[in-house]
DNA sequence: CATGAAATGAAAGTAACTCTCAAAATCTAG
DNA sequence: CTAGATTTTGAGAGTTACTTTCATTTCATG
């Protein structure tokens, strides 16, 4: 069993029997079409893999494809982590300092992820740094989550989630978290993940190491 | 005469006679690229102006509009500003702290795009906004102007600018400055953006306003 | 089982971009 | 000024992501 089949542990439809079974066959079929597009681009990689082929091996006609995944990219980058973080987000004590919260929240997404499936994590940084539309494709959903991190900072702040000032720092903030995915694929994955997101953190929190000696 | 022209005084043919006639048709054919396509976008929008109306309307063929520029995003979102910052910035005393001269370098870039076409900066905007494709390769360019950012703060901090402390605050900035032009397309251009980057690269240096009372 | 709703596939269309090659414009020598 | 080399352009055909439409199949429900 090759290690991208891993990530199916959590979603897949036989841990909820629950659901019809036009449900469980949305889901499967979704996992299908990923499943299909993570074996093509490590076999071929990412622009020599056609929606066709995909659809060819997932067995399902191209349409279908674009009905479950609006572009190419979502396909590589979409997941179900984003409502996990929330949940995640709110339930953090109310008087803890919102850098910590993110803090955490990151922490927690990123042992998830590694310990679903540390191979597409890899995969998708490594496509981020070479393919533009897919790297396009992480900043726009760094974007929303900078839209979460704006609302913990107005609640936790007072301030307007919409005023310059909070927009700026959030962005600075998610930049910033984004250039450490990069950094990483770049230097060949080497280090923790998880240590370079708290040096980058420290860095936004206080500066430059050097700056105010 | 319309304002989108104002764009041409800087760089039109006519100021460097020196150059041969191949070089000042190719400088013009440019500009008739991008005058066509400020004028149809105008007038239609961006989705609906395609490559071909681009052509004819520049009295070119469309395989020559590819020839310039690489993408239609390109069209939109290329100029020549870069070259002038570089110089600007290594012109900025020695002494001066690094984030100092970058305040002093965007303020005359956006002095300088103000002055010649105002319209187009806002234009711009307006379509990062609006179209993914457009914002992606804004973020694209923001990026380059940040290893600059990077080899600035290298320079004067004697830190190393691949490393991941440098990248991450480079980031932050590029990401903050970016979301300042963002702001103000979102608020239909209300303030001066020189203001609007003096309050975001304040945050930048100090954090949010009532974080440290 | 029958009826309605949702999901799928087939097919045709659009538009951005690429590649190739021949024609035209410009440059350079003699 | 002309001949030949070089550069730029245009025409055309091809690829592929993505859209839209519509008939068919598949599932849910009473």
């Amino acid at each position: 069993m090759s290690p991208m089949t891993a990530a199916r542990s959590r979603f897949s439809p036989a841990d909820r029997p629950q659901l019809g079974l036009r449900e469980r066959k949305k889901i499967k079929t979704r996992e299908a079409i990923r499943d299909a597009t993570y074996a093509l681009i490590k076999e071929q990689g990412y622009d020599a893999t056609t929606i066709e082929q995909i659809a060819d091996r997932a067995e399902v006609s191209p349409s279908t494809v674009f009905r479950y995944f609006p572009t190419k990219e979502d396909i590589v980058l979409t997941d179900e982590y984003d409502p996990l973080m929330v949940e995640e987000l709110r339930a953090r004590p109310a008087d803890e300092s919102w850098i910590d919260s993110l803090r955490h929240v990151i922490h927690m997404a990123l042992d998830t992820m590694m310990a679903e499936d540390p191979e597409v994590v890899r995969m998708r940084a490594h496509l981020g740094i070479q393919i533009p539309a897919v790297r396009s494709r992480m900043v726009e959903s760094m974007s929303e989550t900078g839209r979460l991190i704006r609302e913990s900072i107005a609640e936790r702040t007072g301030l307007d989630p919409d005023s310059l000032e909070v927009r700026v720092y959030a962005m600075s903030l998610t930049g910033g978290l984004m250039e450490v995915y990069m950094h990483w694929a770049e230097n060949d994955f080497r280090g923790e993940l998880r240590d370079l997101v708290d040096r980058a953190l420290d860095v936004l929190e206080h500066g430059l190491p050097t700056e105010n000696p």
